[in-house]
DNA sequence: GGCCAGGTGTGAGGCGGATCACAAAGCGAA
DNA sequence: TTCGCTTTGTGATCCGCCTCACACCTGGCC
């Protein structure tokens, strides 16, 4: 599992720009913005225009939609490697949810005509962003499912393994996840009310398979974590 | 609206072999195998090898996983232009769902190299998939945020109107949805227990908001449907 | 140090939806 | 038509999660 894991991280986190020859490349990195974002701030915004597409370099991102009665819901967190706002590939509608950096973030911003120009002189790097979107829509599928089964405790145990899976770091203490996640935020992922998520973690620890700190989560025992999922 | 949705149905129907030169359609259409699968029947399942991508002609299609408990859950119904089992394009990992035939089913398969090696030679077949992956992704992006907004009510509406808007007919007497869906599936569908999709189907009703026949449902007042959700 | 703010821990009470157990109403096939 | 099966309709009961209401802890800031 672990290594089927390493092997999408790579393709996703390092094939992007491979598939360009030099020049290529040189010209993408002249025609695109730099940007650093600080901790909490917007990079866009519900109604905004998609004429960017970017690419995270290093950092987290937040992607989330604010439903009408202001509740905010976390539909994904990002790495670096990964490619959003790519909506703007298929249409120029308005963005339809918010990004924000949820670490400080240091990103490309690609315009969506070059970009579209590039690729189609260079079909490899079509083809890439194709993948990353289909490793996009894997992710939402398996995050529907989880969804759909019902439980706090199914719900909390699935969302971390996936965590993990996607970003986490193994080490003799376990599978650490690198993302400072508070017990709303978790609760906001998952569909589930902040008090819920504390005693469903309360649980896990007193069991042995979670150690949850302030910042951030370990995993201590995946098998059994798994079993409950 | 309806607008904005008759312009994605249309990309969507038709642009995915449009990108193609005339030879090029035909060597296609000459390396494909067409299918006709009977309503109920497997198209495939998990666990198979992921060498075909789908292209939907004539039907409905049910993608779906079964859960550790047996319980299906429904991930989204395809109509004629979709294609599925596209992660092929990305990986040979088997697949990990099922699709079937909701409705008596016509579809091509086609071979996952010859695919790849032709979106090679013309970048814009390649182009017209990921578009329509991307709009594969906002569904599920809209889905998953059906999910964590919580009440039955809201549930419903919601994924209603989303039927209708992809899918919908429209007339004098409201918008069809012409979709063989019964109150089991619908549950399915938004997690909720056949039960519980009865009593709001029924409240709904009673407010002239739809009727539900016993094969389909038509959304007779959209506005106040949507004030729902 | 002391104070505030954001995060965590925990209980009481209520409500929404699941589950169970049927009844009734089409629908399809013989 | 008749029988059986699928689908819909409806109530009783139960359980899980939400809500509200706090106390506590910890880190950052003055």
């Amino acid at each position: 599992m672990m290594a089927a894991h390493s092997k999408l991280w790579y393709l996703q986190r390092f094939r992007l720009l491979d598939a360009m020859t030099e020049p290529q490349r040189r010209m993408i990195e002249k025609m695109t913005r730099m940007l650093e974002v600080k901790r909490g701030q917007r990079i866009y915004m519900t109604g905004d225009p998609s004429d960017q597409i970017f690419l995270l370099k290093v950092g987290v991102v937040k992607i989330s939609t604010i439903g009408s009665d202001q509740q905010e819901t976390i539909l994904a967190f990002l790495y670096p490697g990964d490619i959003f706002g790519e909506l703007a590939i298929v249409e120029e509608s308005p963005r339809d949810h918010i990004a924000t950096a949820h670490e400080d973030v240091v990103l490309c911003a690609l315009n969506r005509d070059l970009l579209l120009r590039t690729a189609q002189e260079t079909p490899a790097l079509g083809y890439q962003i194709t993948k990353i979107m289909g490793l996009r829509i894997r992710r939402f599928r398996t995050r529907i499912e989880q969804l759909l089964c019902k439980s706090a405790q199914e719900r909390i145990a699935h969302t971390l393994l996936d965590l993990a899976n996607d970003y986490g770091i193994q080490d003799d203490q376990g599978i650490l996840i690198p993302l400072r996640l508070n017990q709303a935020d978790l609760g906001n992922l998952v569909g589930l009310a902040r008090e819920t998520v504390n005693v469903v973690l309360q649980d896990f620890r007193q069991r042995g398979l979670v150690e949850a700190g302030r910042r951030n989560i370990r995993i201590t025992d995946p098998a059994r974590l798994r079993a409950v999922s």
